[in-house]
DNA sequence: CACAATAGTATCGTATACGATCTTGACATC
DNA sequence: GATGTCAAGATCGTATACGATACTATTGTG
């Protein structure tokens, strides 16, 4: 995982990271020249990366007009949480019925690491937090679920950059402790509850927010070059 | 809608129908020359086509092994019908709340369409079938959600492809009409058992069949290369 | 002074080129 | 006869180059 198999894919993780990281936010333009001078490598790698976060609605694309991070208006925003509640409810659905002692354990040790990162700064948290309900699609074994819970998670984590006000502490560690303990007792009913009211409380921190200047895109991915 | 603002938009879409309609079958390899010959452009555009079709998971991508039509396992294949069966509740689910006469009328527009092809070949009977469904998603006025039916749509033509038998003539054109009916009525409950129903129906379809030789991707293409 | 035309720059879309990796088939060896 | 080795060909990943398009700032005109 340290190394990708090619540079397109170091590119696409780390464009994806910054931009979940909140380091790029909605809106910035994603020159492709930039890019490659940054990351030391030519613009087919970049443009191979940038079209895969395109189809996945973190990057628009417009021709030959550049790329961008998306900028979901609140519309797709809602949608978009709309959805997630959707998939996240098959999600825990499927656990419910399937989820092991020792998987419950990978999920306590994870919200750990969130309650670890918390002092912290946020992009890892927030990060962190994500992951979470990208690591419970993952126990679902389903691979499709996955793709799509990962795609939906990012781009909730874009919304959130948009329209959440500076964001609360906690970032919901509580409520993903009471939603492990809801599949742990294996009931359905509650489990989606318990998942729906938190993602209710997630969207809810969605509040208009003014988008500020830009800075230089170079010092943003220096950040991010040494770890591609 | 003719002619695509790039090429690699052409061979995209292009790329996408022959394997909706099943002209290239799962498993079969696709070489960035061969199409890029057909199509009269260079590789790079077939590349960034390629990328997409992966994206989406029409395409698997093995690096320097090259793409091939994906091969969804029949494990996959369940978890994607479920996945749509979930998506497309909540299609329907907002639909019952939202849809009007005129929507409806474009609804049975296309199932009219649907019947009118039902005599000819396979492919196009095929490909209608489930732009119905990604007409019902366009419906809802979501673009995720668009994007997201679209994509398990064609996920599960594949499917069908590999798993199904040479394919029953009516193509569930009934039940898309008890369908339209039931969204005319607007009751959640009922929309949502039909297209449950539906769903089934077309799932049951599913069904081991040997993959056979593989025939010259050029002459294949050939179709497809006129219209790009 | 406001606004249109235009030249210059930046950025993109695509083709081509080259090195790297994988596949294939022949040949040698066990 | 089976298996391992190696060379030739095929295919891919990436860099680079060039024409095309969009943006920007300057200049000229009403």
């Amino acid at each position: 995982m340290d190394t990708q198999a090619t540079r397109s894919d170091a590119i696409y993780y780390s464009l994806r990271r910054a931009i979940i990281e909140q380091a790029l936010l909605p809106g910035m333009k994603l020159p492709e020249d930039a890019i490659g001078d940054q990351f030391g490598v030519s613009r087919t790698s970049v443009r191979n990366a940038l079209v895969r976060l395109n189809a996945e609605g973190l990057v628009d694309i417009r021709p030959n007009r550049g790329a961008a991070v998306a900028e979901p208006t609140l519309e797709e925003a809602l949608d978009i949480f709309s959805l997630r509640r959707c998939l996240e409810r098959e999600v825990v659905g499927r656990l419910c019925r399937s989820i092991t002692e020792s998987e419950l354990a990978e999920l306590e040790a994870h919200v750990a690491e969130e309650e670890k990162a918390m002092d912290t700064s946020g992009p890892l948290s927030m990060r962190l937090a994500g992951e979470f309900h990208i690591l419970l699609a993952e126990l679902t074994g389903s691979k499709p679920l996955v793709r799509y819970v990962s795609e939906i998670v990012s781009r909730c984590s874009l919304i959130l950059a948009l329209y959440s006000r500076p964001h609360s502490g906690k970032c919901g560690v509580d409520e993903h402790l009471q939603l492990i303990d809801a599949l742990r007792k294996g009931d359905p009913e509650t489990a989606m509850h318990v998942m729906e009211h938190h993602l209710g409380a997630v969207q809810d921190r969605a509040q208009i927010r003014d988008p500020g200047e830009a800075p230089d895109i170079r010092s943003i991915l220096s950040e991010y070059a040494r770890t591609a």
